[in-house]
DNA sequence: GAGATATGGTACAAGTGCGTTCCGTATTTT
DNA sequence: AAAATACGGAACGCACTTGTACCATATCTC
């Protein structure tokens, strides 16, 4: 498929990646020369890997939404029902929190983009299965829109996130505190 | 206390402030006179009312914490309980979702300012309260931490601020929507 | 209505980021 | 070891944004 790269540029492409990364989640503004010093490599060396900075951005979206799609990719098959589906994607993909992050600012850094799009409806779609899985055996609340509940697990990573980064909880604390919300609320019952 | 402006100064500032909020949410790296145009005022106009962009910035984010502190004031009176007063906060703030989203991108826009970290803990502490004496009554679960019950506050405007923008919810519904799932989560019971 | 003041427009200076080109060097590939 | 290729660094042009200065005009205050 992909032409064999050469080792160096397969290197520099891995660094610039995390750094972008890293980078624009705390700024968004931040220059492509912030980006290749932060990677160690040269500002000439970004420019042969991703000709603009749109590009750059969403070479980092892709792989954030490979990364997710990896660590999440066990849940089909072990999970024993749709509630233990998100317990289990809280819980594997909870410390992908700056991948998460990215992606959450990713239309005010770049316009739409049609591959980045396709790949999302994809991951959505799989969400909705399951949501509307668990309201046929009973296990959600039919009354909720599933586009709610869906948004709903969205944000809970959102929370998670300020939760870890405010509070120092470690990303399987969050996880279980996520689940618990999600599930039950937050009333005694 | 403040010295009466001028009738034009006082309609230049309000469009700026109405405009920056618009365009900056959209688009973090709007510019100044992309928000001189859009507030149909001069680029000159604009410099007169606020210094710098950062002074423009603050500006903006002192008006929303403001607006929010109008709206949710009659809270405090007409809440009957702990939870009560969390289901009147998202029925009252929920349409405020620009201000919310503003606020949250802010340390994105601009530096930490005093005044605004200020007015941000006085209203955290207020939010403390509530949780602490919703515990205390017995309305809220103890074994959740204090801070992720607010972070899921905030969280739940975020998440109501999506269902509005992606599906056209009202905010009454999806304030209800966010209350329902706060204090009794997704599951059937 | 007269004076004060805010406004819009234009022009200007300084700074910054983007994207390109060129070249000598270092590292892979074969 | 030789050929291929990716690298870092420096320099350049370009476009754009910020912030300032000036001036004639419109609007407000009293």
């Amino acid at each position: 498929m992909t032409p064999q790269l050469d080792a160096r540029a397969r290197r520099s492409q891995r660094a610039l990646l995390k750094a972008g990364l890293e980078l624009l989640n705390t700024n968004p503004e931040a220059t492509l020369s912030d980006i290749a010093i932060h990677a160690g490599v040269g500002r000439t060396t970004l420019y042969r890997q991703y000709e603009t900075r749109e590009k750059l951005i969403t070479a980092i979206a892709i792989d954030c939404l490979e990364t997710i799609d990896e660590v999440t990719a066990p849940i089909e098959k072990q999970a024993k029902s749709a509630l233990d589906a998100i317990r289990l994607l809280f819980e594997l993909a909870m410390p992908l929190t700056q991948e998460f992050q990215f992606l959450m600012n990713l239309d005010q850094l770049v316009e739409d983009n049609p591959e980045i799009i396709e790949i999302n409806e994809k991951q959505k779609k799989e969400m909705i299965e399951v949501i509307e899985y668990g309201k046929k055996k009973g296990e959600i609340n039919k009354s909720l829109p599933t586009t709610w509940v869906i948004n709903l697990i969205e944000g809970l990573f959102y929370i998670g996130w300020l939760q870890q980064k405010q509070e120092n909880f470690s990303p399987q604390e969050v996880a279980k505190l996520a689940f618990t919300s999600f599930s039950k609320g937050v009333s005694t019952h």
